[in-house]
DNA sequence: ACCTTATATGCGCATCTATGCTTATAGTTT
DNA sequence: AAACTATAAGCATAGATGCGCATATAAGGT
């Protein structure tokens, strides 16, 4: 029980979501993840790490970098069934999809290119 | 976006995951629910509503009653997988599995027997 | 009309949550 | 080892949440 409220409350925020959202499209390190959704490096770390000890996701460090993905091995029957039902809530959703985009565009360096951050089309309605 | 959040949000609570259990059972009204957990009126109706806002419930008068029942009609994709995902958590926990006894042998009597409300094997664990 | 019963709601409070700021840690480069 | 970079963690704070108490509302019985 104490578990699945844990995972629960992982998923009941919108940033996780959208990190989640993105790491069901590959792999990322948290300084994507910020650019990406553009939040600052403390917010995506944080978060990171509450959906991570939620079971949800895994890390791997390469060098400098801390990259995060969805442990699909690890994962047990009720987590897979809540990211399906995340999957499938988000699947029209537009920032989920701008999400993605933006990550594509994101290069591996952190803090330092803070102000690079674009936070066009980042109102969070829908 | 805001109903996932919401819907997960009304997921991450002890009391709220046990009364969904009770009501993948059958239809029950607050004094059951309150009965079957051993909780305040308040705190049975209060979290009923919030199923209910999440769109999970469905509520039935039926003179002075109000009878709670997961609206199965109108539930979405999304929130089916939710559920789901909860009922594969609680399968085997046995505090879900007790609620459910004590629902068998509550009555449809509100607030008046609450001195008869039992808290026998009601720790948070688990 | 009045009383009783089942449920809902306003208020207040203790607790939890999310986040920014700052600082610490871990790994890399020179 | 010193400087740099990516990430994590402590602290403070605004806002959200859960719940009890008291009270309001709704439905039915007398």
């Amino acid at each position: 029980m104490k578990e699945l409220i844990k995972a629960a409350k992982a998923l009941s925020d919108e940033t996780r979501l959208r990190i989640l959202n993105l790491l069901l499209e590959r792999e990322a390190c948290v300084c994507e993840v910020m650019q990406a959704l553009g939040i600052s490096q403390t917010r995506a770390s944080r978060n990171l790490k509450i959906l991570s000890d939620a079971g949800f996701l895994k890390m791997r460090r390469e060098g400098l970098w801390t990259n995060y993905s969805i442990d699909s091995d690890g994962l047990k029957d009720y987590q897979i069934r809540l990211i399906e039902a995340a999957k499938e809530a988000l699947k029209d959703n537009k920032l989920a999809a701008i999400d993605k985009e933006r990550l594509q565009e994101a290069e591996r360096v952190g803090s330092s290119c803070a102000g690079k951050i674009c936070t066009i089309g980042l109102s969070s309605e829908a």
